[in-house]
DNA sequence: TCAAACCTTACGCCAACTGTAAGAGTAATT
DNA sequence: AATTACTCTTACAGTTGGCGTAAGGTTTGA
């Protein structure tokens, strides 16, 4: 389902957008900046988030980073600044595209289905020092070679790659896993563990996962073997 | 290895791109229009294709499509003519970014990482018409949606991707799937064909799959049904 | 040295994938 | 319309891989 977030300040601006795109077929939900934007707009679980970056303070560019780092779809970003560097820091920060206003409904219309065709085309990527974790293949990248993950090799990898290198807690890893810490048997998280390191190993990524006596695992950037 | 094409006519301009891309570190390649572009740019297996779209004749859009069909990398295009339409058929024939000359380094620069970013590394896309598969993950992307594929599966649409629109002979499936045409019951290749059929159903691909009565089989360019 | 915390291995269950078999459906030909 | 060759579908069973359970071994730190 075709489902944009527009988070945009000006009233009029923000009823304009939506009207286009909803000519085109898309759900829109409009969000003023003031409406903790960050976790209104990943509740909506949009495949396209169009950022307005016309906001008063920098909080727009910041926005955009902290989308970006929760895995939120593709953002494309708009400026009534034309400015280079707008450009440029956005698309640093994580914006996946750029126009400036004003700018042409079939422009707009061309790039959010270019966006979200590379998004839904792309594999996701998710990095860490040499680990890279393909999302949907649930595939590993270590230095030269890849793995195949099993779904709970990969929900854990995720978890460590999403925290590191902060120390990730037992409680978390159940959360994740099996939804609740309650009610399970901490083995099981071991034998999971057992299984991850196992499969590590196959990529030269010995003792890449330290274990913190107590508290959790910890990710950390391992050396090939 | 970042490796770039640049398919350009204008020596001076060439060499300007090529200079402003090699400071940054990438490995560049150039080659005039008139050099059986295509071949040539899949052969130097480039991570991005800058392409200059300048060009006298309507070819630089027929190269764009072709590039896009081969699986060829990210596609950049370049054009001095500012002209809506030209952006809106570019992203329509496989572009994945938009600019327009002049352009500063700066911008051009981003525009690329942020491209071979979306791409990231290797994975090897097959596409044809509105279907994609990811060679890797065994993973059809179709319309909006996608769907797992079993190691069958997965062989058999490549194989159909690769052929078409030409007819994919029931010996070739053999030969693909179980190493030789002999000695293989020919009921197994249908109840395969079945299944992937049910299989390209769940992301709305009905009847994309033609039976060739005594032949083979053919990948037809479906609707969502 | 001792206990808590952690690791490992083996076992059985289950789901997914694959090939086999048998019968039903379909299209071309007479 | 009947025949026949070709194709499709469904059900079944063997195999494999992922997962949780259980039980015993190992490490850590006081």
């Amino acid at each position: 389902m075709a489902n944009i977030v527009i988070v945009e300040d000006d009233h009029f601006l923000r009823e304009e957008l939506q009207h286009i795109l909803q000519k085109e077929g898309y759900s829109v939900v409009s969000i003023s900046t003031f409406d903790a934007p960050v976790e209104a707009i990943i509740q909506a679980n949009p495949s396209l988030v169009l950022l307005d970056l016309n906001l008063p303070d920098m909080s727009g560019f910041q926005i955009c980073r902290t989308l970006k780092a929760k895995g939120v779809g593709p953002i494309l970003v708009l400026t009534a600044r034309n400015q280079l560097r707008d450009e440029l820091h956005a698309l640093e920060l994580g914006a996946d595209d750029f126009l400036n206003k004003p700018c042409h409904p079939k422009r707009l219309i061309a790039r959010i289905e270019k966006l979200q065709q590379l998004y839904a085309t792309m594999p996701r990527l998710l990095k860490w020092a040499q680990f890279t974790l393909d999302e949907r293949g649930n595939i590993l990248y270590a230095a030269q070679q890849s793995v195949a993950l099993s779904e709970n090799e990969a929900i854990m990898m995720k978890l460590f790659i999403n925290n590191s290198p902060a120390i990730v807690t037992k409680e978390q890893l159940f959360i994740e896993l099996w939804g609740s810490s309650e009610f399970v048997d901490e083995n099981i998280l071991q034998v999971n563990m057992t299984r991850l390191r196992k499969t590590l190993d196959k990529v030269g990524m010995s003792r890449s996962i330290k274990t913190v006596r107590g508290i959790g695992y910890q990710l950390i950037g391992g050396e090939t073997s």
